[in-house]
DNA sequence: TTCAATTGTTTAATATATTGAACGAATTTA
DNA sequence: TAAATTCGTTCAATATATTAAACAATTGAA
């Protein structure tokens, strides 16, 4: 048939070799040691990992069960990590615009426990009083200029280094008192509004 | 090699046709039309689902794809419904004994969504009051006898075909007011306790 | 440097998966 | 009844997965 590099089919599985090359590296295993333990040749490795073979069923199990890992986890593997792990500045989202800018690491969080926000304050910006929307906790760090924050009746300026960390359901407020745009990077725990 | 009907290997993964073979008929597909929905010959599909060969990785995603049921999926098959389904009366876990009997559906309810119980009360057997646990509810169908069952300030007299559904934060009280056993089916989420 | 060991890859030989076509049995249709 | 489908299975032919052995490149030690 085609003798292109990859013979076990364009859509067999087209990441099952990185997936397994990932996985034996990160075990610390040669190709060698990793088919000697599960009793096959060192060559079907190299060539499972290159994509050059679709294995079968049996075999990828012997090899697996030395890593270890299940076969539905190993599987599992090809559907998560679609998740974006590198952002780009440019790539992440804005949510609010103006002289508050909150800028999303992800655009779906609804799979995840985090919502991690790079937020810019003009100066002057005002947040305004925000009260509880669901139970949760939140922190960060400011990275940039003075930012105020308040926290139920507690209140104090904030400047870069300088962190905070409150449960969401107490009303709170952000302002930037300086003649300088303020950055924060925050993270909110569950992400669900 | 051997000549035994097992040539995939005996522990490649013993289970792997029933599997496939039960996931078809759920989906009411023959193995030729699934064969030709896949594109593969019909024959493979008979002999994966004996288990007389270990079929390829891209092969059994192609199969698997017309089901549809992803691979993670599919393998995760192989190690959940391991947990029992069906309990003859004689497997029913005894979690209480005396005047009032509770025989538990299965053993270990900590990976459970329900706790189903077949509770006998002897005449005269009364549980006392019992209050909020945790916050849960709970329903039954009395199958035998009269059963009194209390909650809050309810209270009506059952008999067989007749059911009961609350929360099971207020407080409750099942008693047998009659002259023969009184039996139930009761069902509970979340076990937790 | 040079030898020895280890790495991942490639190739020909072999084992096995997969195909295409046939079979017998069970249903359906005429 | 019989002819026609459809079912799952089996078998020889073919394609492919897997092996065993050799290759080139790298690393570590003498």
């Amino acid at each position: 048939m085609s003798d292109g590099p990859d013979v076990a089919g364009p859509d067999s599985d087209p990441d099952l070799g990185q997936r397994l090359r990932s996985l034996r590296e990160v075990h610390g295993l040669s190709q060698r040691e990793l088919a000697k333990r599960a009793g096959v040749s060192n060559a079907v490795i190299s060539l499972i990992e290159q994509n050059k073979t679709s294995p079968s069923v049996g075999l990828l199990k012997k090899v697996l069960g030395c890593i270890p890992i299940s076969l539905a986890d190993f599987f599992a593997l090809e559907t998560l990590p679609r998740a974006q792990v590198f952002f780009s500045a440019e790539e992440l989202v804005e949510i609010a615009g103006g002289a508050v800018s909150y800028r999303q690491v992800g655009r779906d969080l609804s799979a995840r426990a985090l919502q991690i926000l790079h937020e810019r304050y003009q100066p002057g910006a005002d947040t305004g009083e925000a009260l509880l929307r669901h139970e949760a906790e939140e922190g960060g760090v400011v990275i940039q200029g003075e930012l105020e924050v308040t926290v139920g009746d507690q209140r104090r300026v904030l400047r870069a280094g300088d962190a905070f960390y409150f449960d969401s359901r107490l009303p709170h407020r952000f302002r930037n008192p300086g003649e300088v745009e303020a950055a924060v990077v925050t993270a909110c725990t569950p992400p669900s509004f």
